[in-house]
DNA sequence: GATGAATGAGAATTCATTCAT
DNA sequence: CATGAATGAATTCTCATTCAT
């Protein structure tokens, strides 16, 4: 509907505490359990109040992915610029993601349920292998750049890139597995595991 | 209902049928398109045939995970046994799930919308962490014995584990993206990672 | 859904029910008023069996238009192929649609409103001008074979078609609003007026 | 709400604004297309303020009726009341209504879809036979006064005015199908019709 | 074994209307 | 005057399940 800028401040507010309330109920109900009435409920206001600020139930969804990355990806990518050479990017990353995933499982669970199962009206999947792809290709290029610099051994980039993406998207199910787990030890862990990986 | 030994081979034939159809509609449609009408109309029969031999959506479901998994585990288990020392038999389980998944891209893609998605009456999910925790273990055993046996380096075996599960799992969707990929190639490429990250 | 010859007996009389039910509410209610739960009350069931039976409302409304057409056009056609000559042809088409509409005001008014409004999916009339068109073109050529023959007089077709097939569409208002009119005196009356206009 | 003469300029040319909106909606989408979110949408403006403006939907509604027919009246009545004598009054009246309607299908259109589908909270029309039965009488005594004066032939006056009223309704859809028509030629051809019909 | 028929709960969405500001 | 927000009823349609035959 309308572009961001356009919102008022209230209007803004009642849309993030629908992204909420949305993001709640897909991490705890699932996909197929977070209907509008669902979210509606969880705000406690009637269904249509949520179709009235979104428009439909898919920019719903969609509000709720955006706003998800839009907290994860200036993170993550503050901290790979601020590394020093392509192997530190690298591991850089990582260890953002890991750190990110550690204080926001519930929000990245929620995004991997839209991922997986939002279909648009004709049938199709609403986030494809193209979306998913980019992010493998974000980490293969950072992979290359240290295979070119000398720094990093000589492995299949896409391969590997794949894996450590892999990686990372399991991160929400590790966490939630095990509440105690400290986001730093896992990222210490995992960075060790890649550096390993391609050296 | 009722334990498979009772039943009879027509029926056991019958079933196996439905599971193949529920198994396409999955990797096809996805898990919300997926409706008992769909997998009936695949087999061109009504919908209450399939009700009467599996008893609930439910159960039919957990038949296609059962088939896809007993189809998997024998294969990979074997491959696990004929191997030689702890190294041997960890990259021999990576090679054999690798060659296994790029054969059934399809029957683990429909497994996979089956564990994420399949909820029972309560609302929680069919297929917990400690589903997947199991698959994890085993291979986190694997790597154990590989450093107890002195075979693989000093890195934290459960991490490392949770990687390749990780990475195990992103399989269907690396070969449903490319097609003409060949899967001892992919075999080869992921064994040397993960020879790498376990060296 | 499926074509009429598959259908059991059953089944064909369970539609012929809901299309007669359906017919009542366009007739009483309007086209606005019809919904598949006014349709689904008058026959005493949920709203889920009209679906069942005819697929989608849209379904349900054209075989409406379908059976009252599969009753008029027989009884039309037949008293048009018995006339002798052209002229004699058209007024036995004025005088079998009066006497048509005499006894079937309910169902031609049940028509009209699905014609007027049944708009498909894309928000297109599902019933568009080129259907009345066909009725309109089918009197301009009984007109022009009667002006061919020189039985009737010099007048413009087309423009006199229109004024016979709106005076026609107007039959079920006029008998309607007076239920005593008879419809051999109609039929005389705008046979009349019809031959007057024609000579 | 407040009747006419109560209203200021600008509140008369606010109304003014959103008939003309749900005329051509009524025209372009239909009836059931006609919410007063298109009104509100097409006027720019929320759908408070024509609810604002109009007190219902049903206001509005009749507002555009209203609004037609202030325009169209005049216009026939002044052209009959130049004719000479009773038969040139006739044949001026329908001159009259088909220039209007060359001119003015768009409006006629609209006030067709209200006509025909606007009902009251209980269900009724909102505009019933009564409504067109007043037309049709006007038209009626134009041909009694015909026959009553000797100009006009012997037939059934009714009949005929149902007639002739049923061919002036038709007259939007037929501009609509052919935007080439020209009015004056078609107001020719049906007056000549209507010549011939009461001869 | 198999099936057509029926059902009721629940899905997303639309809409006229009300109201506080 | 104008409006954004909210509401609840109603709409079509989907679906898993039950049941009599």
């Amino acid at each position: 509907m309308r572009s961001d800028e356009e919102l008022s401040f209230i209007e803004r507010a009642r849309r993030r505490q629908f992204v909420e309330c949305a993001l709640d109920s897909l991490h705890e109900k699932g996909f197929a359990g977070t209907s509008l009435a669902a979210v509606a409920e969880r705000a406690g206001v009637a269904k249509s109040v949520v179709v009235y600020h979104f428009g439909s139930k898919q920019a719903l969804l969609e509000a709720v992915v955006d706003s998800v990355y839009a907290g994860a990806a200036p993170a993550v990518l503050a901290a790979v610029e601020g590394a020093g050479g392509p192997r530190e990017r690298l591991l850089a990353y990582v260890r953002a993601c890991v750190l990110f995933a550690a204080d926001n499982g519930r929000a990245l669970a929620a995004v991997g349920e839209v991922f997986r199962n939002l279909r648009t009206a004709d049938g199709g999947l609403r986030y494809t292998a193209a979306d998913s792809d980019a992010l493998i290709s974000y980490v293969e290029g950072l992979l290359e750049d240290g295979q070119d610099a000398g720094e990093l051994g000589d492995f299949h980039a896409r391969t590997v890139a794949v894996m450590i993406r892999a990686s990372i998207d399991a991160l929400p199910g590790l966490f939630s597995a095990d509440p105690d787990l400290q986001g730093a030890d896992v990222a210490d862990r995992m960075g060790d595991a890649v550096a390993r990986m391609t050296s």
